[in-house]
DNA sequence: CATGTATTTGGCAATTATGCCAAACAGCAA
DNA sequence: TTGCTGTTTGGCATAATTGCCAAATACATG
């Protein structure tokens, strides 16, 4: 009966995490391929603390996963879907508004 | 030079609009078409108050328009592509780790 | 082991978000 | 006008987020 809310909650998180300009910005970086912390830090221009945290959000809600090497931790997208999300949301505000409910050709293949 | 942060933080408000289980919930039962306020808030279980200020934020970022008619306000989605980023979240969290980054056949057409 | 590099964790202050109530406001009808 | 319905606004208490610093941890190397 929670499954709802539940999976409300869990969807919900998902564009939670997205919903952070320095967490966009990561998970943009990290389109071109994994990074470790050390780096997007030099290019969010963040406290490492604060990164690292942001990181962890974007890990719980299942949008990246981390993989320590030596003694550095690279982050990546968990998928590439999630890449798709940022063409929608380009094509979301490009849209001019609509009085129909007719889905219009945004989000292309 | 602001452009960029500011177009990210514009981008990151759209995810934060939708990072919200009960705004999530609406904008879900907006895609069947307009609500009136009253309407919505016997669905979501909230404060008449507390859905109007939710819907406010939805609006802010784009997401929602609003028409008055008589003495009621509904609501309905600026655009149907917002539909679409339901589509690649299912997608999102369906889709397995991938250790590439080759574009999976993630939210077709 | 001691040192250096990389990252995470704990904790704190400041800010923002959330949700309720009460009051204000807008529009329709008697 | 008065009353009624529907919505928004103001204000408040509580909760969550954000970002920094300092300390702790992990790992490789000398």
């Amino acid at each position: 009966m929670n499954a709802a809310a539940d999976n409300l909650r869990t969807q919900a998180q998902v564009f939670k995490s997205l919903g952070h300009p320095a967490r966009l910005r990561m998970v943009q970086l990290l389109a071109d391929g994994e990074r470790c912390v050390c780096d997007l830090t030099g290019q969010v221009g963040l406290d490492i603390s604060t990164i690292s945290k942001h990181l962890a959000v974007l890990v719980q809600a299942g949008v990246l996963v981390s993989e320590k090497r030596a003694n550095k931790v690279f982050y990546r997208l968990r998928t590439p879907c999630v890449l798709k999300m940022f063409t929608c949301l380009g094509e979301l505000q490009q849209s001019p508004d609509s009085t129909s409910l007719v889905e219009a050709t945004c989000c292309p293949p």
